[in-house]
DNA sequence: TTGTACGCGTTATCAC
DNA sequence: GTGATAACGCGTACAA
C-alpha cells in the first residue's frame, strides 16, 4: 500500500498524489476529491520513513532528563510532550542518569537518531567545567539545543528558566518579616538553579542586614529522610534555628518530619518553605507553603521558543520566568512574631 | 556524508561499507579495519531514516499513558523507557488524557508513525465495552499490542498484571487479623485493575466472615484533599470506620489527613494502607503502609516479553507478578487489638 | 571476499 | 494542472 497503488487506482501520477497529500494547491477540485476518495478507500498512510528520507526529518525531538521518575521532571516530561505534540512532533524520552559519560553517550545517541532539535529537562546537563560540556556546543551546530531551566551560553543553544533567585529572596523574605532570624538553608545540587537558589538566600540576608554564617547552610540529598536526619543531627549539635529555607519540597518534606519527631510546633517554632510546590507539598500536616516554580510555563515557553527557531524567527537566546510564592500553612503570616 | 563518501575514501564498495556496518563476517580484517579508520575521521553516522525505509523499522515503541506526572505511571515510563533502551529500542511517549476519542486518536496517529509496538501504560486504556476496544485488537493484526497493568484478551495483545485482588486481599487480611472491623473501601476507579482490587477486599472480608457493607465502599477522585473532605462527610454522617482501606496512596494521605483533622490517633483508631508504596506514603506523619505493586518488575516483564515477541518466541500472553505489603505505621502489630 | 544493481516510498524539479 | 523522473541513503540478492 504505497502513493503508487494510490495512483493507479485513481488513474493519476504520483505526483498528483503527493500534491494532494502535501495540500499543494495545484490540483484541480475534482481530481484532488478522486485521489482523496481513494486513499479512503484503501485505507492509504504515507510511509514516514520515506517521508524523513526525502525531507531528513521526522518531526520529532529528543527530551533527556536524569530521572524521569522525579516529580518535578515528571511534570516537565508531560508539560513538553503534550506542548510538542500540539505542534505537531514526536517526543522520543531518554533518561539518562546523572553521570557525565553516560548522558554523553545518550546524546550522541539520540542525535544518530536524527531528531530535529533535543531538548534537556532539568539543570542537570550542565557541567561546572566548560570542556565538560563542549560536546552540547559542537552539537548546536547542527541542531537546536533547548535547556530547560538550566543555563549555557552558545550559538543555537536556548535556555528557558524559572528565576530561581528571585524565587527564594522573596521566600526567604517572608520568613524574615515574620520574624525569622536563624534560617537555614537546605540544598541538594549544585547546578545552575542550585546556585542561584543559594544566591536568593544571600540576597535576601543581606537586604535585611543579617549577617551571612556558613554554619547555616547544608547540603543534604533530595529526600525527605536524609533531610529529616540531617536536621536532627544539626540540632543535636547544638544548632538554632527557627526556619528551614529548601530548594525542593522532598527536603522541606523532612524538616516537617524533624519537627515532628523533635515535637516542635509549626510554624510558631519552626518555618518551613519548600521548593516546586509539588504534591508533596500537599501531603504534609501542616501543607507546606512552597515556591511554584511553574514548570508548566517553563515546558510550554521552551517549546513555543522551539518552534521559532524552526520557523527562523529571531528568538532570544535566554527567557526567565517568573515564579510564585504559595503560601500554606508552614509559614506565619506577615509582620508576626 | 553517506555511505558513498566512505566507501570513496575507503577504496572499497558501499556493499563492503554496509557489511562493515552491521558486523557481517565475510569481510576480511585488514578491509573491516580500514573502513571503520574511515568511517571514523569523517565521523560518519548512518542514516536512520534510509535504514528504517529499506528494513521498515526504526527500532521505536510507542508508550502511551494517560497522565506521565502521575507518580505511578511517571516510574512505569521510567522504567519503561530504561529497559527498552537497553535493548536498543527508542521510545515515543505519548500521553493521551483519559477521553477515549482522543485515545483513538492518538493510537493512530502512532501506529501511522509505524512504531515497532505499542506499550499502554496504567490500567485506563481497556474499556467497559468491548466495542471500544475493537481498535486495539484490529491494530494488534499488525504490531503487537503489549498492556502494563492492564488487562485485554486477543491475538498478539499481552498483559503483565500485579496480582491487586490478592494484594488487597492480604492488605485487609491484615487490618483485620489486627482487630478492625469497619473498614472503609476508597477507590478511584473502574479499571481492571480497580476492580480486582475492589475483588480483593470482599475476598479478605468473606473470609474472616465478616458482612459485606455497600456503605462502606465509596469512590473518590485520586486526590488527598477530596478523599479527607469525603471521610470527613462521611464521618459526619455518623459512619462509624476503624480503617481505610485505599486504591492509591494519595486516597491514604486523605485519609492520615483526615485523622489528623480530627484528632484520631493513627494506628490505634484508625489504621490506613494505602496502594503502590510510591513517595507519597513516605510523606506523611506517620508513614503510611502501602502496598508495593512493584513497577518496576512489571515493567521489565513487560519488555521482556515484547523482546520475546520480536524474536518469534512462544510468550505467555499474560504475565502475573505478586506484590509486598510494605508495612510502615499507620497499621498496628500483627494480632494487636 | 568483494562489487553491481535494484528496491524501499516519498518529495522535488522539471517539462508539458 | 499534470506527469515523468531524479534524488534521498541504505540493505541485499546476485554476480564475479
Amino acid at each position: 500500500m504505497n502513493i503508487y497503488d494510490v495512483s493507479k487506482h485513481a488513474g493519476v501520477s504520483i505526483a498528483t498524489v503527493s500534491r494532494v497529500l502535501n495540500g499543494n494547491p495545484n490540483v484541480s477540485e475534482k481530481t484532488r476529491e478522486k485521489v482523496l476518495k481513494v486513499m479512503d478507500d484503501l485505507g492509504y498512510t504515507p510511509n514516514v520513513f520515506a517521508r524523513g528520507l526525502g525531507l531528513d526529518t521526522m518531526h520529532t525531538v529528543g527530551i533527556m532528563c536524569s530521572d524521569s521518575s522525579d516529580p518535578y521532571l515528571a511534570g516537565a516530561i508531560y508539560y513538553l510532550e503534550r506542548s510538542l505534540r500540539s505542534h505537531g512532533y514526536d517526543s522520543i524520552l531518554c533518561c539518562t542518569g546523572y553521570d557525565l559519560e553516560v548522558k554523553q553517550k545518550y546524546f550522541s545517541l539520540l542525535r544518530s537518531k536524527r531528531v530535529d532539535a533535543i531538548i534537556l529537562a532539568g539543570s542537570k546537563f550542565v557541567e561546572m567545567r566548560p570542556r565538560d560540556n563542549a560536546y552540547l556546543l559542537e552539537a548546536a551546530a547542527d541542531l537546536p539545543i533547548m535547556l530547560v531551566n538550566g543555563w549555557l551560553e552558545g550559538d543555537n543553544i536556548y535556555s528557558t528558566l524559572c528565576d530561581d533567585r528571585e524565587a527564594v529572596r522573596q521566600a526567604v523574605s517572608l520568613l524574615i518579616r515574620t520574624g525569622c532570624q536563624n534560617i537555614l538553608y537546605l540544598y541538594s545540587s549544585h547546578s545552575y538553579s542550585g546556585l542561584s537558589k543559594q544566591a536568593g538566600y544571600k540576597d535576601a540576608l543581606e537586604a535585611a542586614g543579617i549577617p551571612l554564617r556558613q554554619e547555616l547552610i547544608h547540603q543534604c540529598s533530595k529526600d525527605a529522610e536524609a533531610s529529616r536526619d540531617l536536621l536532627l543531627s544539626l540540632a543535636d549539635q547544638g544548632l538554632v534555628f527557627d526556619a528551614v529555607m529548601t530548594s525542593d519540597d522532598s527536603l522541606a518534606v523532612g524538616a516537617v518530619k524533624y519537627a515532628h519527631a523533635r515535637g516542635i510546633s509549626i510554624p510558631d517554632k519552626l518555618s518551613i518553605i519548600g521548593y516546586n510546590n509539588s504534591l508533596l507539598a500537599r501531603c504534609t500536616d501542616p501543607e507546606i507553603t512552597s515556591v511554584d516554580s511553574k514548570v508548566e510555563a517553563l515546558c510550554t515557553a521552551t517549546v513555543n521558543t522551539l518552534m521559532g527557531v524552526f520557523s527562523g524567527e529571531n528568538v532570544p537566546s535566554r527567557t526567565t520566568i517568573a515564579s510564585d510564592l504559595i503560601i500554606r500553612s508552614t509559614t506565619k503570616r506577615r509582620f508576626q512574631t
